[in-house]
DNA sequence: ACAATAGTGTCTCTCAGACAGTATTAT
DNA sequence: ATAATACTGTCTGAGAGACACTATTGT
């Protein structure tokens, strides 16, 4: 028992101007992370027009009405025009909306972060990019200076990835098919920036139950060590409890 | 050593036309959470205009871009303009952008979630509202039909929040001035739909530092019962382990 | 006295930290 | 044999759950 009018509705709609009034802009920018060398990698495009041009910046663009039918569409065309590959994670992080952070006035953008194993990418700058990268992240930092807001969104972004670590199994998505417990702890370590103890560690991934054995061994190191992939039910587990870590801190809310 | 071009980049902008390229529309909505007679209420404004005119709605309109520096300003602006009381508790929960979700076309709105104590608020409808009012809130759900996707996203916050309240301190943003711990209880309780052991959650509440005693008693039961307070530091606390909750559920992620 | 609510004591259980010990390989 | 890496056994400690207990009020 609706209390819509649906015939007066409609011709309200008939007569509805989308135009009337001044709006934001309104981007999608997703911060896609990888472990590369043993590090925390970010990638970056470089800006091929103004504003910022040829600055570094996130990977993401404008919401394209006609194109996209939501925003999580317009972060994953963007994410694999640039990567070639479907994201195994992606998440919303947040939106920032302000008068600015674009010089071109009020600008909006929604913020998706992604975990991508780094192997089978091939990188491509397509159009709206000079050149694009991946580059260290250290202490939720990048050497180049970026272009907008980014460095900011960078350093939350990686500060939460780093708080989501210590009670998720979200990295399981930064590697490839086949990994050992002592690679996947060693991610661990370098996001959280502090060793882990390793029966912990073994006994916690272990009781999770979303990995499993895959039959194959690895045979890079000394004692080969068995191999596991993830299992089929691909969602993140959510442990109980929280890992320790040197300098952990709170979700940063104001009001 | 930036590799920004400044003169160039002031005649870009200088030559910028601002509405070259369609744009979605802009809002801000805000799931406004009180506790009113032992449940979990939500603040409902009806619409006065269309689409959806007469429909219940969240707290929310259009950013305006003259007036509104950030978007959680609109989410205050708003909040304060019916509640009359800046709220103790303003987060970011998600931001839906889609073409179905508004009948006018391509639409985004960010949502916030508010939590405040219901004492000392009187409703204003004001303009852009024939009503408005406090809806209690059942598994997520309210008994009016609510316009655009707001019934979905009211169950998703409600949601949130219960799985917030399993590890951080939020209910006390909920409460009057001064309570006791047994109200405090209550709310969490509420929230979680489940009972909570009461010497744990004693050991909980007072081991996390947050609370100060007031010096004042409660003499509204049998016994007497303290009067604790919020101590100055507001911001809310984590707890490093979960409450147990019957039928707890991790936080959707898809992809 | 008794019911009701506030508040304590203390045992168990789960799971992370610590760390010593065993296993399997390359050299 | 030794070093290096993989993996296990098991104790401790923090903090939640369970539940019996005491304390203070109104009736």
């Amino acid at each position: 028992m609706s209390s819509r009018n649906k015939e007066a509705e409609a011709a309200f709609l008939e007569a509805y101007d989308a135009s009337a009034f001044e709006r934001p802009s309104t981007a999608v920018d997703t911060v896609i992370f990888t472990v590369l060398h043993d590090a925390l990698h970010v990638l970056l495009v470089q800006r091929a027009e103004h504003p910022y041009k040829d600055c570094w910046s996130l990977v993401g663009g404008y919401v394209d009405i006609h194109r996209d039918r939501t925003l999580k569409e317009t972060a994953k065309r963007k994410l694999e025009e640039k990567t070639g590959v479907k994201t195994p994670y992606l998440e919303q992080f947040e939106t920032i909306g302000n008068k600015e952070r674009d010089p071109r006035g009020w600008s909006i953008t929604t913020v998706y972060f992604a975990l991508i194993p780094s192997q089978d990418i091939t990188l491509r700058s397509g159009k709206g990019a000079v050149d694009i990268k991946w580059l260290k992240v250290e202490g939720g930092q990048v050497t180049e200076e970026l272009a907008f807001d980014h460095a900011e969104i960078l350093q939350r972004c990686t500060e939460r990835l780093r708080n989501k670590v210590l009670y998720t199994s979200l990295p399981v998505y930064l590697m490839p098919k086949l990994f050992t417990l002592g690679e996947l702890q060693k991610v661990y370590e370098l996001i959280l920036g502090s060793p882990i103890e390793h029966k912990s560690f073994r006994r916690r991934m272990l009781g999770a139950e979303i990995l499993e054995e895959s039959g194959e061994m690895s045979y890079s190191s000394k004692r080969p060590a068995i191999l596991y992939q993830l299992k089929k039910s691909q969602d993140p587990y959510f442990f109980v409890r929280n890992l320790e870590a040197a300098g952990k801190s709170a979700a940063g809310v104001d009001v």
